[in-house]
DNA sequence: TCACCTTTGTTGTCATTGACAGCATTGTTG
DNA sequence: CAACAATGCTGTCAATGACAACAAAGGTGA
């Protein structure tokens, strides 16, 4: 174990990430400090700005991590779900509020930086790759037959939106705790009732 | 007009909120500042602590106002709207919209002041009359039958997603520019399809 | 091997901030 | 008009983010 008597850390800069989103995760965003995450990780108080300008930055980075994770789970749990868009429109509501749930600090920061003009434009590129692939599930079950037709913006932006919403409402703990667990495949089914096909009788 | 010299200020209280505010929406959360807004108002550093014990004390107070206006706007919006479920959920969505996207900062304070455990309870209460007026509007619909049937909770909670999603999305620019103007149309319809009555054939 | 350069940390410093304590002024009420 | 409460002020402190100047480690090429 590097028992911080090296000078050079190793890996300084994603030890920083792993300690700011415990930090974030336990005693919010406003309490976290780059002092005290030096101070935690046996570190001068200047060192972390060699590799983060700026507090901001490493909020950026930080946000960052959320969305490739958040793809990440989103892709892993699509990758075991079935095939009928209702399979995989129910696995990616499960791997979003599972993940909003599981990390809504996360995801409010995740969020609240886009208000930012100068917001860094990985980070946006970011939000975008992963709005993108949510809606690529709306193409894909327009391809199969399951989802009314129609410019993809206008059908999915209610998708995603629903998703969303509820997302962040479980994570800001809006919603009433019962609701949460068992809702979701009520709310598919919600989903599913808003972007079916507009003749009913195509499926089997 | 009081020209600061009076050693009371007045209504120091109520001028903090709205130059909070004011920065809030100009320079986000972060740069908001107690001594700043106590200078921007001609007043001693140390007066706000009169009047908000801590920092966190104003922004609860803020995160209030915005739910009270919120209401309000609700409110006035649904006073002017017809009397179908359809005509209400579209003056509500775009109150909500108007609201979210106008007030876009306040309303990422207004949520996410929840994931602190310790909220101020008026704050949550604002928060539950919020949602509670909002849920109101499908149990109206209901009784109309012009909404499927079944607990509020699950009935509504889609719908309720649905409009935060939205909401949210917009305020925090994560929607193309195109969609977000036209797309409350859209959005309406597919919030209706996805809580129509489950047999279609009730309204003439 | 060693001189050089780059990366990464370190120490020192500064202005700003939030919080608090103690005092001053004003307004109110009996 | 004499308490007294409400509101504001000055002074102070520790913590913070940012920056500058310096130091150590880790290459890299002659």
């Amino acid at each position: 174990m590097h028992t911080r008597r090296r000078y050079h850390h190793g890996d300084l800069r994603a030890a920083l990430l792993t300690r700011a989103e415990e930090t974030l995760r336990e005693k919010g965003p406003t309490a976290l400090s780059l002092r005290e995450l030096a101070r935690d990780l046996g570190v001068s108080h200047a060192a972390p700005s060699r590799h983060f300008k700026d507090k901001q930055a490493l909020l950026d980075a930080l946000a960052l991590t959320g969305f490739d994770r958040l793809d990440e789970r989103m892709s892993a749990s699509l990758k075991e779900a079935g095939e009928s868009f209702a399979e995989r429109m129910k696995a990616a509501a499960r791997a979003y509020v599972d993940f909003a749930t599981a990390n809504a600090e996360l995801l409010d920061l995740m969020y609240s930086i886009k208000h930012d003009p100068k917001a860094s434009e990985e980070l946006i590129a970011a939000s975008q790759r992963w709005t993108r692939q949510t809606l690529n599930l709306i193409a894909e079950g327009q391809r199969r037959g399951e989802v009314r037709e129609g410019p993809l913006e206008r059908v999915g932006i209610g998708v995603f939106s629903t998703l969303h919403g509820y997302a962040t409402l479980a994570a800001s703990d809006s919603l009433p705790p019962d609701v949460r667990a068992e809702g979701l495949d009520e709310l598919v089914a919600y989903i599913l009732r808003g972007c079916a096909p507009e003749k009913p009788r195509q499926t089997a």
